[in-house]
DNA sequence: CCCAATTTGTTCGTATGTATC
DNA sequence: AGATACATACGAACAAATTGG
C-alpha cells in the first residue's frame, strides 16, 4: 500500500526560504521602511549558504518592492515600502493573463467612481478645486487636432486618478488610478477611441465641470449622479462588443 | 552651469535589465503559459553574462509569478500565468503598508458586492446554487461554541468568496475576493467579532439565504438590495471605529 | 533498479564598482 | 586622494533533481 504522500505542492527552494525567514524576521522585528537588513556576509553566515543563494533570496524581496539595495558604506539592503506603482506593476502582470474586457472594466468603474465622488464632496479644500479645474483646463485644447484626441483621452483619464488621489481610502483610490490606467493603457494600444472620442469628450467635460461644482457645495448625492451619469455616457460611447483587453506587462521602473 | 541631468530616477542593475529584456521579449514572441525559455546556458551566451546574474534576472521573474523554474531533462524556466493567490500576495505586500481601516475596506465592498449579485441574478445554474446553500449551510452549526464563532465568520466570508468565483469578471472576481480575504485576516488576528458576532451571523445568514432565492429568481434588483442591506449591516456590527489594520505579509507557497 | 544525460541549484574564490569618510 | 565598507559581477566546479533507457 503506498504511503499516502501529501504533497505539500510546492517544496520551496532555499532563496525562497531564505527570502520568507527575512520577511517573518522583518515582522516580528518590526521593521519600518528605511530600516537596515544584515549585510550580506552576516546573511551568508547566519544562514549558512553561499552568496548566490542569498542574493537570489534578496532579488525575490526586491521583485516585491519589499526591499532595496544601496552599494557603498553605509549600504547594504533596506526595507522599502511597496509603491502604489510598483503594486499596480505587479497586479498588472495577473490582468494581463485574466484578459478583462472593457465592460469588466467599467463594471469596477462605475461601481466605485460614483461613491468616491460622493465620499469626497465638501471634503475637498479650495486649493484641491482648483487642482482640478486646472488638468480639466489642460483638457480642453483650443481645436481638434488629430492626434490630440488620445492626449485629451488621457488628461481625462488623469482627472480621474487626481481625484482618486484625494480620498483618504487607499484601497479606494489604489482601485480607482488601476482601473484608470489600465483603460488608458486599452484605449491607447486599440483605437479604441477614434470615432466616437469627441462626443466623449465634450460629455465629459460639462460632467467634470458639473462635478467640480457639486463637490464644492458638498451635494455628495449630486455629485454621486453627476458621475454615475458619465460612468454611463463613457461607457455608451466606448462600443465595446467583445473587444478582449491584450494588455502589456507594465515595466519595473518606479514611474509615478 | 551644470549639466541638468535629468536623474532616471532609477538605475537599473543588470539583473533588472535582463529581467525586463526576457519580458520583453516573451511578449513581442507572444509566449503563453506552459512554453519554455532559453536555457540558462542559452541566456548566458546571449546576454554574455555570469551565471549569476542570470540566475538573479530569473528569481526577479519568478517572484511576480511570471515564471517556474523546473530541473532535469525536459526542465527549465517556463512561462507562467500569475495565479489569483499570487497576485492577492503581491497586493497584500503594498495594503501591509497601506494600513487601511475597516472603514475603507466595507466602503469597497459596499459598492462592489451589490453590483456582483445584481450581475449573477438568473445566470447561476441550479448545481452552482446547490453549492452556494451547501456552504450556508456550513456556516449554520449546532449550537454556539466557543471557538466555533471565528470558523463560522470564517465560513461566512467564503461564502462571498465563492459568489465572487462565480463572477466573469476577473476584476470584480479578484478585488471581491481579495477584500474578503483580507477582512477574514483583519477580523482573525485582532478580537473584532467577539461580542457582536453572533449577532452579525444570524442576520448574515437570513440575508444570505434570501440572496440565493433572489438569485434563483433572476430578480436583480432585489438581490442588489438584500446585498446591499447586508453589508450596512455587517458594517455596522463591526464597531470599527478608528480600527486600523496591521496586516502580515502573506506566504508565498500558492495557497488556493 | 540502476545508470546516464540534461538542466537547474548551490558553492567558493576573486575581482570590480560605488558611495562615504 | 585614499581608505573603507558595502553591493555587484564573474567563472569554474560540484550537487541535486528529473527523465529515459
Amino acid at each position: 500500500m503506498p504511503p499516502a504522500t501529501i504533497r505539500s505542492e510546492t517544496r520551496l527552494s532555499r532563496p525562497q526560504k531564505v527570502a520568507e525567514a527575512i520577511k517573518q524576521w522583518v515582522m516580528d522585528e518590526g521593521l519600518q521602511p528605511g530600516h537596515r537588513l544584515p549585510s550580506e556576509t552576516e546573511l551568508i553566515r547566519r544562514f549558512a549558504m553561499a552568496k548566490g543563494t542569498i542574493r537570489e533570496a534578496i532579488r525575490l524581496l526586491e521583485a516585491q518592492g519589499l526591499v532595496k539595495s544601496r552599494t557603498g558604506p553605509g549600504g547594504g539592503v533596506f526595507v522599502h515600502q511597496v509603491s502604489e506603482g510598483r503594486a499596480a506593476a505587479l497586479l498588472g502582470n495577473y490582468v494581463y493573463f485574466a484578459n478583462p474586457t472593457i465592460d469588466d472594466i467599467y463594471q469596477l468603474r462605475s461601481a466605485l467612481e460614483p461613491e468616491l465622488a460622493e465620499s469626497l464632496a465638501g471634503r475637498l479644500s479650495p486649493a484641491q478645486l482648483a487642482e482640478l479645474e486646472g488638468t480639466l483646463a489642460e483638457s480642453a485644447p483650443p481645436a481638434a487636432s488629430a492626434e490630440g484626441e488620445a492626449a485629451r483621452h488621457a488628461a481625462s483619464l488623469r482627472f480621474h486618478a487626481e481625484l482618486a488621489a484625494l480620498s483618504e481610502n487607499p484601497l479606494l483610490r489604489f482601485v480607482i488610478r488601476f482601473l484608470a490606467e489600465l483603460l488608458s493603457e486599452v484605449t491607447v494600444t486599440r483605437g479604441l477611441h477614434s470615432p466616437t472620442d469627441p462626443e466623449l469628450w465634450t460629455s465629459g467635460l460639462a460632467y467634470q465641470r458639473r462635478l467640480i461644482e457639486a463637490l464644492r457645495d458638498g451635494d455628495g448625492p449630486r455629485a454621486r449622479a453627476l458621475m454615475a451619469a458619465h460612468m454611463a455616457t463613457a461607457h455608451g460611447l466606448m462600443h465595446t462588443r467583445e473587444a478582449a483587453v491584450t494588455r502589456r506587462f507594465l515595466p519595473e521602473g518606479n514611474r509615478r
